[in-house]
DNA sequence: GTCATCATGTAAGCCGTTACATGATTGC
DNA sequence: GCAATCATGTAACGGCTTACATGATGAC
């Protein structure tokens, strides 16, 4: 989960542990959830695991994205031509390797289906290829049908005569079939190819409807 | 939190491990989901702790608390039952004991806000007074309304520049209006008085509005 | 007698948290 | 020099899961 997260904002450009976690919460909101105490461990790992490799600070704005007009890029920018391995404050740049990718590539197919995990892949859906969105979304979709049928047949069976509990179970059904409709609008608009930017965007940033 | 599950499913009815995860399942659904590894763990700990105490089977079908009330009370009746204290196939049937109902109002009263702690007190409602009730209505508002401002906060940010990400940001915000607006209908209701059959449902059981 | 189910438990492990420790750099 | 922030890390713990072990009971 953690891991995920991490690959998917390193993608994007190389970073720090500290600058990662401002990136978490303003990429991602209240999807993520990342302490120190864990993502220090897990970069760690990532890098023991040959997913993330430390980079040289000089490469460190240079590869990736532009970061156009990132107040922590220009400044680090600015810092970063003193060491090579470690940054001015003792910074470690991490990097994607190409293990990363294949290990992010991983993560994404998996099976795991909850709110926060597939928000958070969702997030990421710009790595990954339309099929493979395409099998996400209806996994997701058939996950949140079952639920639904879940939270009908409590409604059914029992629990029905107390109002807080129908009440919880009605807006429970009434929540999933509202995220089924967008699902299915998402899947949609996939099927479609409605924004064809997103298969390539390497070609063309060309952001919006017309 | 399995703990609140555990002593507000028994405050309902005298139940066996075994019982009482298949009610968790039909009375909360999607809501719960403990296993037995954590669930007899944590029997024996309210066991231990005095919230819960093994009744005697013959006592296991009179429903709710006969339970004469002093934690030294009930384990003296335990000791003196020990013979008649396991069920057939070795059932160990527990009951709330007064100690556990004021743990339950305890964890009811404390400040955990998050979707399914918040699902399962809700679920639990019957069993605390119209200002707890309110009062928790209005901490999950508060708690909805900054998840909100924390979304929007993404999207004015950055990240909007993916589509999907922009995407997955509106419909956490349409979403989480849609509960603010649910949570607010569930306030009116109870300030209203709506169903009074809830503040003092041992009273009567009218059912309703005239 | 044996198989499925009921029933209770233990052990190992995952994944995250909080709290703490440490040190570099900048601003005043 | 001193405080605030930046930056990395460790230790202890919490809560839950899966997998395993054990045994009683009833159906056939």
């Amino acid at each position: 989960m953690i891991e995920l997260a991490i690959l998917g904002i390193l993608k994007e450009a190389n970073l720090h542990g500290y600058e990662l976690k401002k990136h978490l919460r303003t990429a991602l909101g209240p999807l993520c959830s990342v302490s120190f105490g864990s993502l220090y461990p897990a970069l760690n790992r990532l890098e023991r695991d040959g997913a993330v490799a430390v980079v040289a600070v000089d490469e460190a704005n240079a590869v990736a994205t532009p970061m156009t007009g990132s107040f922590a890029g220009e400044a680090a920018a600015f810092r970063a031509r003193r060491r090579v391995t470690r940054g001015p404050r003792n910074k470690k740049v991490y990097g994607i390797t190409e293990v990363g990718e294949a290990r992010l590539t991983e993560l994404m197919a998996d099976p795991a289906d909850d709110e926060r995990t597939f928000g958070m892949k969702l997030a990421f859906f710009r790595w990954c290829d339309r099929p493979t969105r395409l099998h996400l979304l209806e996994r997701r979709c058939a996950t949140l049908h079952q639920r639904l049928d879940e939270t009908r047949g409590v409604v059914a069976a029992r629990g029905s005569d107390d109002p807080y509990v129908r009440a919880l179970m009605e807006h429970d059904s009434e929540s999933t079939m509202n995220d089924i409709a967008w699902i299915s609008r998402l899947i949609a608009s996939e099927e479609a190819g409605g924004d064809d930017t997103l298969d390539d965007r390497d070609k063309e940033p060309t952001g919006g409807h017309p």
